[in-house]
DNA sequence: CTGAAAGCGCTTACAG
DNA sequence: CTGAAAGCGCTTACAG
């Protein structure tokens, strides 16, 4: 590429050693100030970046760390790179982004090789590779510090962040029992993520707490996407006594949820409420709008980022906060 | 971090000198077979992976570029990522994914900071900084090379990919008309995106063509949001004689022209018929789902980063095809 | 508070 | 086909 100034042609210009330049670009103590000044006014002046591979193949650190992900949500993704660029950022850092695919032979070693080659300090892992035992006993096997995002295995191990899926699935639940719901349905989301069974465990509680007869046939198993929240619903609509609510695990599903009620021409939220899980955008762009949690993706992107390069080393585990969004997809009960 | 193995290392075990390692990590001629084998030997058992830093800081080339996108829409960065992502993988790149914000004073000095920082190989430049005279000047000034995905200024300038945004809105118009419709609306996009205003071209273009009077108090104006679809539909809806079908520029619009109809108990695509552009998730997650013009997003991207690093010099200019996708929200003209 | 030496792990010319 | 020397632009110890 184009020639660019170095921390030498920097020194000339303010007229000290380049290793004094190095000490005000990183920082250090013991720089007069009027030493610094002339150096920072020699990089203004020379408009000089440092070199970030210099840097990082002489140093000890790369203030590089990346965020690996395998999530087919464009949303989730969007948001979690957001909030992790954010705090890296703020502390100095570069944040690689790094997709991967956990059905790939090679995927643990793929993740390794970025590790070596970008000299990586570090790793933010989000679901549902945060619950891979085989990547997390590699890296601590090679030391390598990582912070998982809302990890559903070996919960108190290491560092993470992540939020109360269960309290809030209860809650949502509690909002449709205010509302004199009975038959309340519940749409799983996938067995092999952590979220599906939380969520569910949940609507369970809730309903046991206000002493409601749980109805397995009010149970259905989908995965996450519209279609099969569509399908599943159509078939619990189609229920001798069908149910008057219907919580889905997810927003994609809830969405499929309303369009099977639209199909039917079941009026939503007149006859059937409907609620979803995640607030994601699609929760404001369905008609109507629907009622679900708002998970704060951004924030525990953040929050994970800042306990991985923060420095504070405070805390291994954050908890953030949810909030419960009512919108127009749930109402009374009609019967 | 731990430590890795060099390409000394590799060398003694080997048994050939650091500069025939070299040589064949970088796939160079005038290798022997048998040595060549012997130092992928050597290169497997120690798990050797290459500095990347060393290579960037000694060689000329970083093999990196970066994704330069401000863009609010997180299924259009989810698939111009992976997309980019793809073909730089196939290439040996490392791809950076770069979000900006075009508003911010420093925003040309924050990109060539990263490009003198990164040492970047080259840009991938997304809409809307595509059109940033300012960051497209002052990379030609350092000859730094980038490739810019569905330019809406300088079409004929330096190389780009797109899509023939004028005739998808032709096409899809046609649509609309074939089903006889005669009051068809448009929902336009913000005034300052290439894309709003080609969009609109192709729908008067297909108006014209078939001598169907223009009426301009069926055109209205939008911003490319859910909001703004629906309070314009809102408004279109109350017009003493109402549109039968409403093009909104984009999938997002359309989903809230969507809720508008709804809202007031408008039939789609009985009484209203409704058409978005873009083919997003969203096409599908409303009800009913969206007639779109599919754009081809992920392999724009892809496109724009073969253009940039394959190699192959060919070509400055790659138009993709887009597709026609006919959904439930359009039928007949009820009138 | 400031500096001279050594070296990070590679690639680039230059030889042979 | 293979190798020895120099150097990329910084940081790390070590001095003073």
């Amino acid at each position: 590429m184009s020639s660019r100034p170095t921390i030498k042609e920097v020194s000339k210009i303010a007229g000290v050693s380049f290793k004094t330049v190095s000490r005000v670009l990183n920082n250090e103590k013991h720089v007069s100030e009027a030493t610094k000044k002339r150096v920072e006014e020699a990089v203004a002046q020379l408009n000089f970046r440092p070199s970030h591979a210099a840097r990082t193949l002489a140093g000890r650190r790369s203030f590089q760390v990346a965020l690996i992900y395998d999530n087919p949500s464009p949303y989730y993704v969007y948001h979690i790179q957001a909030g992790a660029q954010e705090a890296c950022a703020r502390h100095g850092y570069r944040l690689l982004h790094q997709p991967v695919d956990m059905q790939a032979k090679d995927f643990v070693a793929s993740v390794m090789a970025l590790v070596d080659e970008a000299h990586l300090d570090g790793l933010i892992i989000s679901p549902p590779v945060a619950d891979s035992i085989e990547l997390l006993e590699v890296l601590d096997d090679r030391n390598i510090p990582y912070v998982r995002i809302a990890p559903g295995v070996r919960r108190e191990e290491g560092r993470s962040v992540g939020m109360d899926d269960v309290g809030a699935a209860r809650e949502l639940t509690e909002h449709l029992l205010a509302k004199g719901h009975k038959r309340i349905a519940f749409v799983r989301g996938p067995e092999n993520h952590a979220s599906s069974s939380d969520r569910y465990a949940g609507y369970r509680a809730a309903l046991e707490a206000a002493g409601v007869q749980h109805d397995p046939t009010l149970v259905v198993q989908g995965n996450y996407t519209f279609a099969s929240g569509l399908e599943q619903t159509d078939k619990l609509l189609g229920l001798k006594i069908p149910p008057t609510a219907i919580f889905a695990g997810n927003d994609e599903m809830a969405a499929g949820a309303l369009a099977a009620a639209h199909e039917r021409g079941v009026d939503v939220p007149g006859v059937l409420s409907i609620a979803g899980f995640d607030d994601t955008d699609l929760a404001r762009a369905v008609w109507p709008m629907l009622t679900t949690v708002h998970q704060p993706v951004r924030e525990l992107a953040e929050a994970a980022a800042d306990l991985l390069v923060g420095g504070d080393g405070g805390g291994r585990h954050r908890t953030l906060d949810h909030r419960l969004e009512k919108r127009d997809s749930t109402g009374p009960a009609a019967r």
